[in-house]
Parts: C-alpha cells; structure tokens; sequence
DNA sequence: TTGTATGCGTTATCAT
DNA sequence: ATGATAACGCATACAA
C-alpha cells in the first residue's frame, strides 16, 4: 500500500459519500453537524491517518499560527531562555516557533526578515545584531502590518512594543554594590554602544560613580565585546600601568570570565584586591571555580511577557491603528564570591546571595 | 496611504494591464518573456512593494522550501553548532530552518513532528530525545514520505540517512590516551544508555582496557547524567571509597566540569592523581582554570554533511523507493591540562594539543 | 510572447 | 444538517 499521496478532507467525504464541507465541519467541531456524521468523520480520519494541511488553511485564512524569532546567536543562554519563555506562552496557543539566527550580521536579519514576512508569520520577535544601524529593513515588518516586538536590544520604532530591562539599574546596582565593598577605583568594560542596552549600563555606572562622589576616570572605561579573550586582553593592559583598578564592573560575562582568569595569572586576589561583576547571569558564572557575581536579566521571564504583549496586541486589532506597550523588567544583583568580601552579608531584596 | 492589503501579482497585472501569468512567468525569469514585460513588471513589482507569497507557492508546489530540526536542547553548543552547519548548507538553497527543542522529553519530540508535518516541511533533521523509547512518532515521518535524516542520536529505522561520529573511537581514543598517561584505574561516566552513543562510547572505553590488558571493574563505572552535579556527586561517592580511580572518562563534558571541581575540593591534583577526559569538546572545556581534555565531534562538519545528504535525497527521488546513506565521522582527541602529565607530547593526528 | 483556465486543500457563504 | 461553490495567491498546461 502506497502511502505517498496525502490525504485529504476529499478522500474522506469521497469513502463517507459526503460532501468535502461536512467533513470540514466534522473536523472543526462545528455544532450543526449531526454527532453521527461527526464520529463517523473523525473515525475515518484516523484510519485514513489524515493530516490537516496547515498550508491551505494559512493561504485561506491569512494566519499561519507561527511566529519568528530572530536572536543573534541562540547558544547564548540569555538568548536561548527568552526563546524558552516565548514558547511556553505561545505553544499552548497553537504557534509554532520559528527560530533564526543574525550571527551579529545586519545583513543576515534582513534575509531573516524577508524569508520570515514571505512565510507570512503572524508575529516577529526580535533581538536586534550589533550591526545594524540602518532601520529599514526592520521596517518592511510594519510595512507589511506584521506586528514585531522587541526584547531587550531594541530600536525606537514608534509603534513597536519592547520588553527590556532597565539596563540603567543594572549597571547601577553591579557598581553601588563594589563601591559597598570598598571599591574607589573601578573598570568599567563597556560593550558597543551602538546598542542601547550597553549605553544604559554604562550610564548606570556613571550615575552610581556620582552619587558616591568618586571621580569619573576614563582611562578604566574600557570597550570591549562580549568574547572572553576581549576581557583578558582589558585586564593585561590595564594591569601593565600605574594607578590599576580595585573593582571591575563589565557589561559581559565572557569579558569578565576572560578577566577573571586573566587577573589569576597575575596572581591578583580577586575578591580581596579586586572585585569583579559581569552581567547575564549565565550559567557558567555560577560553576566557575571562583563563582562569578552578575546582573541576572530573568530572560525566561522576559519571553513570556514579549509573548503576552504579542497576544494582546493581536486581539485588540479591531480598529486600532497602532498598538505599542513598552515592559521594563527589574534586574537582579546575583552577588557571588568574586566580589563578595565579607562572609556574611545582609542582601536587600532584589538582591540574592548563592 | 493604507499599507494594510497584501499586494499580488493580479494587483501588477491590472496595473498593467496584462494577466496574471505573464506577471508570474516575469517574476520567475521565465525565457518566453519579452525583456520589456519582465523589467516593467519587475519595476511595477518594486514599486507595489510586491512580496511573494510563499504559502500559495508552497500549496501549489507541494514544497514549502523549509526544513525542521529538532534538537534536545539549542543552547548545547553542540547542538548549536549543529545547526550553524545545516543553516549554512541550506540557505544558499532557499531553505528556512524551523528550530524545535524536545527538551529530553519524547511527548514535546512527537508534538514538533506532528507540527512540522503539518507544516509540510521538506524534510526534518532530528537528534533523539533520551526519554524516545519507542519510535511510533518518527516512524510517522516515513509515512508521510518527507525525508529525515538523524544526525549524532540516532534510532535504527531502515531507509534513514544518519550522520553521526565513531563515538566507540572517541571511547576508544579518550581511554586509550589515559591508559599511555599511565592511567590504570579508570572510572568511566556513562550516559543513558537507551542512547547508542553512550553505549558506543562504553564499548570503546571497555575495549581499549581490553587491548591493554586491563581488568574491567564494574565499580568504577558510573552512570550518570550530562549534568554538572551528577559528576560531582559521582566523584565524592568514589572518593569516599577505597581504591580510588587514577583516571576518570566521562561521557559528558558537564559531568566531567563537575568532576573536576568536587576533585579540585578534595585537593586531588589534576592531572598528577586524576587524569580527566570529557566528551564533545564544549567552549568551556578550553577556558576552564584547568583546561580540561575532550573529544571533539565535528558539530559543524556533522551540520553541513547531514545537509548535503538532504539535498542528495530530494534529488534522487526519482523512482528510489528509499536511500540510506550512513555517514560516520571520525571524532578527534583534543588534549588539554587536565590529562596531560608530560609537559610536551608528540600528538599524532588526529590528536591536537592546546 | 502572452492570455485563459485550472488546481493545490481549506473554510465560509449561500443554498437546500 | 448538509451540499455546492467561491476564494485564498500562485504556477502551469494548454490555447492563441
């Protein structure tokens, strides 16, 4: 028996006898069709092993019921917990999560985005890559009334909703709390600042400096990417002058891993003679041999509510023009042993000690 | 201006006052077309801002020019990297990837299948969940005529193309290396063994004691998960023992993290007492403190041959029934600290050193 | 070289 | 409660 050909609601209402529309009906539960007819409809199904053809129902009704995720790289465990959040929240809804990769590469996204509206997704999520600076590709999606919500790196597109978090507050509370360890003299590794996201913190750190009256110093402000040998490389310059930091506060964790292992080759005591802060909580920082103090970003969190903000804005389609809603998460100070000076210490809420 | 309706090719046709086939054949470079037709309508498509809809070209074609993978998890580089090869392969073929996670769990594995299906993707590349007993779900796939291709875990179904590495060499290779260093009581952490890889990687391990003469001791081998934790509790349960292992295999580099750091509490030293080896060569084997041993496994070399067996496929569906193409790579030892007593060594190939 | 008609698999509208 | 038919957007066989 050759199974090749796929069967259709045809090949069901041809063995019934009945018409292709009762079947249709049959099959989506639709109330005026008689319960014989319906379990009759149903049983042939199974044993014909029909499947229903998502492409015909997509062209028929417009709506593909997946949406797309474009992330830089999805290795990244912040990256990979939003997209575990988004699917949490979408799959009990029927979506399918389509997921693609911009590799940091402008031109990658806007292949993505292409591929993505011709495949007539019903939303985009997006994380935008480090180079793209130019938003017109990004604007094709609202061109083509697909609505689009950011997650943490974003563009401002009047009409696109974003769930972040307030970077600003990270960068503060990883600096307040080394200036609360003693720290006078702190590195700042800052990442692009193309990207919001990289500026706020860097803001945040500025801000926290003020606030406890030591002087900003620009020669610890250090940019970096987020690779660990950037780190390592921060660390062999900076440690190669006079005047050498006490504290690091970097905007990436791997710049901060690379650190880290940079400063224990020089034997410096970390946290004792500095202390060291990354952000993003990956899972790594917590199983280093020095456990590594961080910004948690709560990214499972954040894809959920991107994911609600896509529902509702698609409900409340009716004869809104346009829709935007703007979620700001709350970071968390994860304080671990690399910048942690005292045994015991009284963590404020939000912020937790391991 | 309202950007709301999608734009056809019917719209250019009326704009032009052609039909609707001749705008087709334009927009697809057919040859029977004047050169004057195609460049209006290409203009007048550019203008409409025109995209093509792909789900009509699927439905009509059969083909949609998207494939599913399915992976365990995609934030294991391993898997990642998987991907970034397939990505890489099929892209410059017009081809989407549809990423899905099984998260271990055969009932999300049957789900993805069931939604690609219906999605009508041309073809799913999939590594096997640990908890996929029975194959019911994948078998689904054949009946439904799209090719799959397993890729590292596979399942033995005739007529599937795999693409997977010798891990009984990588066993092999990895004990056989601890065995030189001087290793005589190896503990070997073993995976799941519901999985082939992990009984291949089992097999290797007890066949190069075998070669060398070794006795097997059923104590020393440990089954565990790929999780950090497991490795550490596997280690202070050994160590709480008499006759402690001199080396340790693990089937997981995870499992051998964790090793490394329960043994690094003990004070044992690494590599003097305990050589470590991991499995699948993970970012992090080479940044740790102590840079730990592992076998690498091609992850995207694995990605891009998967691919070409694909497209092989596809092409060759003429009046094939069913083609099975095999493919093994051979997986490479990569020498780190962690094993490593001699301070230089004379790596043969394909052995690397770092 | 271009136009006409048809079908891919569904669902919705209108009949019956 | 059920049937006939049109439509979604496209590509193609057949005509012209």
């Amino acid at each position: 028996m050759a199974k090749n050909e796929k069967v259709t609601i045809y090949d069901i209402s041809k063995k019934l006898n009945i018409s292709a529309a009762t079947v249709s009906r049959a099959l989506n539960n639709n109330p005026k069709i008689s319960e014989k007819t319906r379990e009759l409809v149903m049983k042939t199904a199974q044993e014909l092993n029909y499947k229903q053809n998502r492409l015909a129902l997509a062209l028929k009704s417009g709506k593909t019921n997946s949406i797309g995720v474009i992330v830089p790289y999805i290795n990244r465990n912040f990256f990979s917990a939003v997209i575990d959040g988004i699917e949490k929240q979408l799959t009990p809804h029927g979506y399918n999560v389509i997921i693609c990769q911009s590799h940091e590469d402008a031109i990658n996204e806007a292949n993505h985005i292409n591929a993505l509206l011709n495949t007539q997704v019903d939303g985009i999520f997006m994380s935008v890559s480090k180079t793209t600076h130019d938003t017109v590709h990004i604007e094709k999606i609202l061109e083509n009334n697909t609505p689009l919500i950011f997650f943490d790196r974003k563009k401002d597109i009047p009409g696109v909703s974003s769930v972040t978090i307030d970077d600003f507050r990270g960068g503060y509370m990883a600096t307040e709390h080394l200036i609360q360890q003693g720290a006078q003299r702190i590195a700042h590794f800052c990442g692009d600042l193309n990207l919001e996201i990289y500026k706020n913190r860097n803001n945040g750190f500025l801000r926290a400096l003020e606030d406890h009256n030591i002087p900003i110093n620009k020669n610890l402000i250090i940019h970096t990417n987020s690779r660990i040998e950037a780190g390592a490389e921060a660390v062999a310059k900076l440690w190669a002058k006079k005047n050498r930091p006490d504290a690091i506060f970097s905007s990436s964790d791997y710049a901060a891993l690379g650190a880290i292992q940079e400063l224990r080759k020089l034997k410096v005591k970390i946290p004792e003679e500095v202390g060291v802060v990354g952000f993003s909580n990956e899972p790594f920082t917590k199983y280093m041999e020095l456990p590594m103090s961080s910004i948690d970003q709560t990214p499972v969190t954040m894809g959920e509510i991107a994911a609600q903000v896509f529902l509702e804005q698609i409900n409340n389609k009716q004869h809104v023009l346009s829709v935007e809603k703007r979620v700001v998460l709350a970071p968390e100070l994860v304080i671990r042993k690399s910048s942690n000076k005292t045994k015991s210490l009284k963590g404020t809420p939000p912020v937790s000690t391991e």
